[in-house]
DNA sequence: CTTATTGCAAACCATTTGCATCCGG
DNA sequence: CCGGATGCAAATGGTTTGCAATAAG
């Protein structure tokens, strides 16, 4: 679990970035929010707990960096903003209740396979899926 | 066809709407581009080349309300804007290129069947899904 | 007629950019 | 030290809202 960490922290080392506490800041907030996607402001507001002089920009900025060398993905869930999660290796999809805005997350990709049948059928090279659900959780049903 | 317009027309009113030429263009607009999901801006511009007096907030009002009564869907592709087209009893999914932008459609929907294994799954009452695949297309790739 | 609808301008909100300052390596 | 990184304020871009004028039914 440390080790992680200092993975990420290499990672941006070697990518040529450097390592400042506003970028630990944004990565610690996504890694004690691994089950939890969060828009750049719910960010924010986690990282000014711990440091109140980070600027939101700097969130921003982070994120799009942490994003670039494949440390954060970021999903859209038929919200205003998109959310930002750490990449998990093992592909997932979402479940987004349209009532409650309860967000839960399956861990299983299920579509490995098919998109190389997917491939062959349409000529398309495929790199990348978005998956969500939309519905209403078990409460809200 | 032509029967198609009619339908939506009447559709507009029973829901207790007004039928304005405004929408009447927007919703032409939509028909004209069965194949290719329109942006707000894009529809506006398309709207304009034959009725220039129309604003753009008509037509974002009318894509709302389009979508409100069922005529329209929205769809997102990690773009800044979402996207509007007709709403295909069909449903099926998206092909983006992350090259070109080009976006092809697959008039098939592969999820009916998993929808329902995946309530059994999650106690999840999924209503709506949402699967777009990104890549890169035949001239692209 | 009456009320929904429109168009404009202004407001809004998330995100981005310019720039002078700051600091990690 | 030096160039990348930061924070602030201002700009941007897509979308929404307030409001007086207009038109559908």
């Amino acid at each position: 679990m440390e080790r992680k960490v200092e993975k990420f922290e290499e990672r941006i080392h070697s990518s040529g970035y450097k390592l400042t506490p506003q970028r630990r800041a944004v990565l610690d907030v996504l890694l004690k929010n691994r089950n939890h996607p969060l828009t750049p402001e719910g960010v924010y507001q986690e990282v000014k707990r711990f440091h109140p002089e980070v600027g939101l920009t700097t969130v921003y900025r982070s994120l799009e960096l942490l994003k670039e060398i494949k440390i954060a993905n970021h999903i859209h869930f038929h919200e205003g903003t998109d959310r930002y999660e750490l990449d998990h290796q093992r592909h997932h999809h979402y479940l987004v209740c349209l009532n409650c805005g309860r967000i839960e997350k399956k861990g299983v990709c299920l579509f490995k396979k098919m998109q190389e049948e997917l491939k062959k059928m349409t000529n398309f090279r495929i790199t990348e899926h978005c998956l969500t659900f939309f519905g209403y959780c078990k409460k809200c049903q």
